[in-house]
RNA sequence: UCCCCAGUAGCUCAGUCGGUAGAGCAGGUGGCUGUUAACCACCGGGUCCGUGGUUCGAGUCCGCGCUGGGGAGCCA
């Protein structure tokens, strides 16, 4: 780089990692690093500090010796300063961490005071969530918030290395009639004084010339460039307006819908079952000083959990089967288990946990309780759905066949009151060059919730929104 | 949206039968020769969520509201 003026840029400030620094082979003189205190244990002649640059899971003890130049400043650093420290590498004298910073010098960047909310304690995980700012720097976010990156990496790498196209689908959409919840608004028009006739709002007037929200599924457009390009997938943000109050609901989240031409439900399942595989089998490779944290201390037993995962098969039962499992099992359900009704929450839950006892299929829906455009199988009642359940999580992935033949599929959209008009170019595609074609949505965040052992969905996003909270 | 539970110091929580507010951590001061969410001593710190009521007296009992949590529905 060159710098052009004459402004003192010089390019040299840039840390070592505590990551890097940790790794290293031997002792290294002159080693520059930020962070911010985790801790602080001062003694008469030397002073500790726990610095953390978020880089990994592990913090940096840094030394100050009482009469070294870099304790003017220690007097005034306390849990939760940001600093910068230069001095050497050195293997620790103490039992406890392998290197430790002996400081030649500190420079305090930004102190902090006793009001500074993060303390080195337990904290609840409800008071961390009013305090989202400042949560990635503690111990869980942190390891949450890593995870989070190396699983949203493998998620491009794992479709990437078969082959899949990646298609970022419209966050604006005109469809609302896509049965997957309610839509957010976007509009332009004046709230105050929107154009109406006969007391209607005329959305024509808006915008984009009709009514738009923001998208619930990525999927009908996702079928378009899979009838294109064979294989593709799509991960962004959704949004879904529903009044839900659950720990695995938010209106914000992030999906991941693949979409695969000349695949049918069999291949489908293939596909969710190697994808949840790989993601597991790259968190214990990529994450391992984070996951040892959420097994000690989030849930008991996670790793073997994963580690069982990533050698097993999945099991594959049709929504029949499920029914008969459930009603032979004997346990008592608050709401009836019956052939034609959806399954319940606590119906899923049963099934996962304790008659599968690991992840589970359920394929084969009523035609009744599905989306419309799911394939209506040959038996004429049940449609080509699969959900897949998980233990503590429940449903973390919808998908289906979609219905390629385009009369069944008119059919069925006015049986359930959807005007083809509305969406010829859903249609279209089965009108040219149709193929039989199959995708799923998974829920990235129940996804994380799943590898963490995070029991609530607002904790492994950064800032949740949910009905009444959009702080941050 | 519905059902259940909770709200006390900056944080985590105790507070008995209704009798006038407590601990640990954090903060401040001092001590300590290598500490590991250090330790020891002392000090400061309260709209008991809000509001109305019952009572001689309410953190405690009752009504309403707000906020948070758990569960349900919707779903990923």
């Amino acid at each position: 780089m060159t710098i052009m003026n004459n402004r003192p840029l010089t390019g040299k400030s840039r840390r070592t990692s505590i990551k890097a620094a940790l790794a290293q082979e031997r002792e290294t003189p002159g080693v520059h690093l930020g962070g911010w205190v985790r801790t602080v244990r001062g003694g008469k002649e030397l002073t500790f500090l726990e610095l953390n640059d978020g880089s990994c899971f592990a913090s940096l003890q840094v030394v100050v010796e009482e009469n070294s130049p870099a304790a003017n400043d220690i007097a005034r650093i306390g849990t939760g300063a940001c600093i910068e420290v230069t001095g050497d590498l050195v293997i620790s004298p103490a039992s406890g961490q392998r290197w430790e910073l002996k400081a030649a010098e500190i420079c305090l960047l930004g102190g902090t005071d006793a009001d500074y909310p993060l303390q080195k304690k337990r904290h609840s995980l409800e008071f961390l969530r009013t305090i989202a700012h400042l949560r990635p720097r503690s111990n869980t976010f942190g390891a949450v918030f890593r995870v989070r990156n190396a699983l949203s990496f493998a998620v491009h790498r794992f479709f990437q290395e078969q082959g899949f196209l990646y298609v970022q689908t419209p966050i604006i959409t005109a469809n609302d009639c896509e049965g997957a919840g309610e839509m957010f608004r976007v509009t332009t028009l004046d709230p105050k004084t929107p154009p109406t006739k006969d007391g209607e709002i005329v959305w024509g007037e808006d915008f984009f010339g009709e009514k738009t929200g923001l998208t619930v599924s990525g999927q009908l457009q996702a079928e378009l460039f899979a009838t294109a390009f064979s294989d593709v997938y799509t991960f962004g943000p959704t949004f879904r307006a529903e009044n839900s109050n659950t720990s695995r609901h938010v209106a914000e989240f992030w999906m991941i819908e693949p979409e695969m031409a000349f695949a049918d439900l069999g291949d489908n399942c293939r596909l969710a079952e190697n994808f949840f595989r790989y993601m597991v089998v790259h968190a214990l490779e990529n994450c391992a000083e984070d996951l040892k944290f959420f097994n000690d201390r989030i849930e008991k037993g996670l790793i073997d959990k994963l580690e069982q995962l990533a050698g097993a098969e999945f099991k594959i039962v049709t929504y029949t089967e499920a029914v008969a499992l459930l009603q032979k099992s004997g346990q008592k359900f608050s709401y009836a288990v019956e052939w034609g009704l959806d399954l319940q929450s606590e119906h899923e839950r049963w099934l996962t946990e304790k008659i599968i006892g690991g992840p589970v299929f359920v394929i084969d829906y009523p035609a009744q309780i599905k989306a419309f455009y799911m394939r209506r199988n040959e038996d004429g009642h049940t449609v080509a759905a699969m959900d897949m359940l998980v233990p503590r999580v429940g449903e973390i992935i919808g998908g289906s066949q979609r219905e390629e033949r385009r009369e069944f599929l008119e059919a069925r959209m006015r049986e359930v009151g959807i005007s083809p008009e509305s969406l010829s170019w859903y249609l279209d595609i089965r009108r040219w060059g149709s193929c039989p074609h199959a995708g799923f949505g998974l829920g990235f965040e129940r996804l994380l919730m799943y590898v963490t052992g995070m029991e609530n969905i607002r904790d492994v996003i950064p800032f949740p929104r949910t009905p009444g909270n959009a702080r941050f």
